[in-house]
RNA sequence: GGCCCGUUCGUCUAGUGGUUAGGACCCAGGGUUUUCAUCUCUGUAACAGGAGUUCGAUUCUCCUACGGGCUACCA
């Protein structure tokens, strides 16, 4: 069975790259009726953030993402968090020193301090611990129970070693320019390489599925495979989600939260489409998929190598086609969450709206004339206005009341009988627009009005007229 | 610096040993519309460069350039 996991560490925010990550880990196991799982790698005790983790999965289930197993859903691998497995590594970690794959490097106080204050580049203090790699085994074992200690992967120190991604083929790696690897940091939390190595092999992972950012430390792990003498699984390396730059998609050059784009009012449907063509497309010119095409469709062997400019342009031009192709009522329901609750939607507001927003805030700002209505201080050389027009919505005022009941059409034959029996020309939809809504542009006027109804139409008029006429 | 990866319109991309190199976003212009938007039509715009292989290379190979990633007791 196919086993695919998404691993993130718990330090905040779930990256727009990661959720790409998680989404092409996720339409891979479906696809294969295989597994998801969720692995939480939080061996890094300085960068945890609180709620993090709750954050990451109601925010993957938000974009449509459920997990097989995890820490929030029992499976027969766990405990998928790194932090419960501690003893798993330390066992490992002895079997690799065992074997003469790994050893420890002993730390005095004095000297653990010294090259914290001191700032001691890397590859001196590597270069340093090298005088351990070749101690007693049983001894160092031994000494690890009373002595700060880290531990290194023993890497050979010649020969390469060729590793083969499904994206980009094999690639040959030289040894020799390796340094030994920690594995094992003085606290006792293993380092990413020894714990997602053990994780995937004990959790039955078949594939890989992470950003390219991790082609680089591919020997390690290969060479812990081979300590351990375990099958590796296939390795599949996304290529990287870039800014406008071209550097690594980052914070500092826009949003990279999901949850920023979700508070911005995009849907998880365009995010979700938007997102999976960004490094990967089908071989035709289709570009609208939704959850479960992208499923059948999706495959490793059409994901691009090179990296993908995450352009909010496009995004917003499949936010706006999934918006206006949405069912009137799920956005009602969505927008009823984000405007207030005195707030009376109807389903005739979201019809008239949803062919013209952008966003999901849009349909908030553009509700609001709706509710919230304040007549505007036309200035004396506004030349839209007259006492021509003036007098016309005074008629208008007048016809409306005697309306119990407006439709588009009526509202339109209202208005160009008045004009005709008074002999009225000149724009006259624009003043009506701006006495009615407050606003310059908008939605058809007429449907507008209709859905304001004939009172609400009267009263905004005479307070229009009110505030302009004396 | 070293190692590794990458390179088709501004962006996301399709594509092939012989194509007018296709689509989408963006941008510009036209049309529709009582406004804005929508919609619609049209247009601008790309195979990084150089060698080689070949009758023929955007496509295959090599080199160069450029871009990026990694180079942590971070993931």
């Amino acid at each position: 069975m196919i086993r695919v996991r998404f691993a993130p560490s718990p330090t905040g925010y779930l990256h727009i790259g990661g959720l790409r990550t998680a989404l092409y880990n996720y339409l891979f196991a479906k696809q294969n009726d295989g597994h998801l799982i969720l692995r939480i790698e939080d061996t890094d005790r300085t960068r945890l953030v609180d709620g993090a983790i709750d954050n990451l999965i109601s925010t993957l289930s938000w974009s449509g993402i459920e997990f097989d197993e995890g820490p929030h859903k029992e499976g027969d691998y766990g405990p998928y968090t790194q932090s419960e497995r501690l003893d798993i590594y330390h066992k490992h970690t002895i079997k690799l020193i065992k074997s003469g794959n790994a050893y420890p490097c002993f730390y005095p106080k004095d000297r653990l301090e010294a090259i914290k204050s001191k700032n001691i580049s890397s590859e001196i203090v590597a270069e340093y611990d090298t005088r351990f790699r070749d101690l007693d085994i049983d001894e160092s074992i031994e000494k690890m129970k009373y002595e700060n200690h880290i531990v290194r992967l023993k890497i050979p120190s010649k020969g390469s070693i060729s590793i083969s991604d499904t994206i980009r083929g094999s690639i040959e790696f030289d040894l020799s320019l390796i340094q030994d690897q920690i594995i094992l940091k003085s606290d006792g939390f293993p380092t990413y390489h020894l714990a997602s190595v053990i994780d995937d092999h004990l959790m039955n992972i078949t594939h890989v599925i992470r950003g390219e950012e991790w082609v680089a430390s591919l020997p390690k792990h290969a060479l812990l495979y081979q300590a351990f003498e375990w099958e590796m699984p296939t390795f599949v390396h996304l290529p990287l989600l870039l800014n406008k730059d071209k550097s690594k998609l980052s914070k500092r050059q826009g949003d990279v939260a999901v949850e920023d784009y979700k508070l911005k009012g995009f849907v998880k449907d365009a995010l979700i489409n938007y997102v999976a063509l960004l490094g990967w497309h089908g071989s035709d010119n289709k570009e609208i998929y939704d959850f479960d095409e992208l499923i059948h469709s999706f495959s490793i062997e059409r994901i691009k190598s090179s990296g993908a400019i995450f352009d909010v342009k496009k995004l917003i031009w499949f936010n706006q086609q999934y918006i206006k192709n949405s069912d009137s009522e799920a956005l009602l329901n969505l927008i009823n969450q984000m405007v207030p609750t005195e707030w009376n939607l109807k389903i005739e507001m979201i019809d008239l709206l949803k062919d013209s927003v952008e966003t999901l805030n849009d349909f908030k700002d553009q509700l609001n004339s709706f509710f919230v209505y304040s007549p505007i201080k036309i200035s004396a050389d506004n030349h839209l206005f007259s006492d021509t027009i003036y007098n016309f919505l005074n008629l208008l005022k007048e016809a409306l009341s005697k309306q119990d009941d407006i439709n588009a059409n009526i509202f339109k034959d209202l208005i160009n009988n008045i004009k005709k029996e008074h002999a009225i020309s000149g724009n006259i939809w624009k003043p009506i627009r701006i006495a009615l809504t407050g606003t310059e542009h908008g939605p058809d006027i007429s449907c507008y009005a209709s859905i304001l109804g004939s009172k609400t139409c009267v009263n905004r008029i005479q307070l229009f007229l009110d505030l302009n006429v004396d």
